[in-house]
DNA sequence: CTTCTATACTCCCTTTGGGACTATTCAAGG
DNA sequence: CCTTGAATAGTCCCAAAGGGAGTATAGAAG
């Protein structure tokens, strides 16, 4: 942590928003725009619900870390914040310290973990489901990708860093799906009632042998 | 959904619900016990408060799913907790749906979509952090796998499908490293201050390049 | 006996999810 | 012009969950 002063009283600053903090860092935005930047793609690293989005930024505006200005369209409401100086020193202080590593939260692995309380067929459509959602998910990589390297991407500006986040969710989509082609062998050799599966002790090995890399 | 018969009344049950269904499934439990399996296998996949898990199988009982059992050691209170028949229908329709994919959160990530804003020097301590945070995770993983191969692995009966799950989380784990070794060598490449960095054409590339796999 | 860990909980305040709602603006089509 | 639907711009509400703090007994070790 950095300079004593720039150490925020009152409300405490949680993830979601340094977030907040990094966006209008980047750009003074309304409300709204930032509830869509972090639906977009911060939303796949660090996902929150629109409606709790609201709150952040008055909460940084409270604590001197943005400004707002409000104004209208017609008459309609519309609320800009921008970020102060004190706001830039907070999030680079935050930025310093390395950070909390990935929580994973997966409904299908659930389900998977009890697969013996089920059938072997609700299993492989459970890996089925997997491997559709990273194929979902990384289309839009690709997508994005592309826009990048033929310099049209979203903040093109910022391409370098970017880049370094959607490669680690290229490789997260590569994963899972890698994973749910080699599960759907496994499993599809299970008998039709999972509890009679036993270990399959060649994939077992090819397992443990994978996860050599980080053995002393 | 299965039987409207199995559909429960009353609290709505959570995936958290069905994952202590599914370990009652298993094993008749008490809640401290619960609570601990909760906090090792499956806390990798659905990470949850202890605190908070106490009240999941008082829900289930009222629900009829489980039935409670009040005991003692001593002086001391002790609730054990068994699965009912409809407890299990409950379970198998619930693993009949195939399940929302996977929710990642990732500080560290957030940390680095924004590392324009801070130092390239914090980037790498960020990608460093990651990267040690697979290693520790993997390390859990092999002595598991490893167990599970010598036959003398915690619900050594259950092998087939925590092989799955661990399968994952072992391909996960390896990635993230990959990645941050991967991230080491293009960040390491960038100036001191990162608002100088700009597109590594042949690492972008390469990145859309392996996002490939799922291109029609 | 004391200390520490394990077992076995409950309570509390904050954060968050997700849905529902209100209202104005803007764009497109009849 | 009017209508409809999407976009913009929010607020509110109830449930789920995080994380910390707390209480108490049993068991192990010194």
């Amino acid at each position: 942590m950095s300079t004593a002063d720039d150490r925020p009283t009152g409300p405490r600053l949680t993830t979601t928003s340094y977030a907040i903090l990094g966006l209008l860092a980047v750009r003074s935005s309304s409300s709204y725009e930032l509830t869509r930047q972090m639906g977009r793609g911060l939303g796949r690293i660090w996902p929150r619900a629109a409606s709790k989005l609201y709150e952040e930024p008055k909460k940084l505006a409270a604590l001197g870390l943005a400004r707002a200005r409000e104004g209208s369209v017609g008459e309609r409401r519309r609320t800009v914040y921008s970020i102060t100086p004190k706001g830039r020193r907070t999030l680079a202080a935050w930025l310093a310290e390395p950070g909390a590593g990935p929580v994973l939260e997966s409904e299908q692995l659930v389900k998977l973990f009890f697969a013996d309380h089920g059938t072997t067929r609700d299993a492989l459509a459970t890996i089925a489901a997997a491997r559709a959602w990273a194929e979902e998910r990384n289309e839009d990589n690709v997508r994005v990708g592309r826009a990048y390297l033929g310099g049209e991407g979203e903040f093109q500006e910022r391409v370098a860093t970017n880049m370094v986040v959607g490669a680690f969710l290229t490789e997260l989509y590569r994963t899972v799906a890698e994973w749910a082609d080699w599960a759907e062998q496994v499993v599809g050799r299970w008998p039709e009632d999972p509890r009679g599966a036993t270990l399959d002790r060649e994939a077992m090995e090819w397992v443990v042998d994978r996860a050599g890399w980080s053995v002393r």
